[in-house]
DNA sequence: TAACAATAAATCGTGCGCGATATAAGTAGG
DNA sequence: CCTACTTATATCGCGCACGATTTATTGTTA
């Protein structure tokens, strides 16, 4: 290995790509409980914050493009969680709300999820002051290679 | 929404999960020049560093599974950048190593790829020791998360 | 208002990740 | 030395991500 620049070690990428990783799978086991996934948890709490959206909507709040999120809302229309159906003004756009079922998801998951995450992160040395920290860098990260 | 706890904007979660994605995608063309997505080429990185390891190894190293490594080499062995081939004294292991075309493209990426990410996070207010500081809170993170 | 460009969503193909299971080879205990 | 257990890898199925393309609807402009 002739160049620094190329080790794993040294490589910022590596390590969000595996700290996500690990930080996904910590998740699994609450969100296996509730019946869902984590990308299915990040829509939900795009909606529980604001129902009633546009897919195009909550793919902007996620970063994500349409052809991922429309296949992840056809999958959570199966499972009963949201609803989608034609904006009424614009007949492009499907607007997605939430089910029954989708609203109570939230109360079940801030009994679970909270508590599980603050657990499994017990150990972890990092103090609240720097989540901050690294939430800002992070930010950082996002704005800068945004389009 | 009636939880702070589960707005999206306070996830660290969300935001490794959206970072680890773009910083990613900025990889993105130099990899698709060289003719690789990014999982390869982390097996690359991993190879370049010790060439003739096992599955289980590389694996390790990158905190994956071998139910994902393997089609990966699998993959990597029809593009003519890795070799496998069984181990002599331990004939369950398939032992991976470099082409000629595999080792010959550490210096296509050393060419190409920090001076590309350099150029995409000039506009990054952080600096070298805010790069320094995020490395050590992911590597807590990852190192509580790791089993 | 007819033609054309822009936008919203969906569809398709490929490559991960990962839980679950299978297969083959090595190891250990009786 | 035979059976049971462990280990290394592979296989299978599903759900993302994402580039590329398609379809339906809206807007724009001559």
């Amino acid at each position: 290995m002739a160049h620094a620049e190329l080790q794993l070690d040294n490589q910022i990428c590596f390590r969000l790509y595996t700290a996500a990783r690990l930080v996904t799978q910590a998740y699994t086991p609450m969100l296996t409980e509730l019946g869902i996934t984590y990308p299915q948890y990040l829509v939900l709490m795009v909606l529980w914050e604001k129902d009633n959206q546009p897919v195009n909507d909550i793919a902007h709040r996620l970063l994500l493009e349409t052809n991922t999120v429309t296949p992840l809302l056809q999958r959570m229309e199966k499972l009963g969680i949201v609803n989608r159906k034609k904006g009424e003004q614009d007949k492009r756009q499907q607007i997605v709300s939430l089910t029954k079922k989708g609203k109570e998801m939230e109360e079940l998951a801030y009994a679970k999820i909270p508590a599980g995450m603050g657990e499994q992160l017990s150990a972890c040395p990092l103090k609240l002051e720097d989540y901050f920290h690294l939430a800002q860098e992070l930010d950082s990260i996002i704005k800068t290679l945004k389009k």
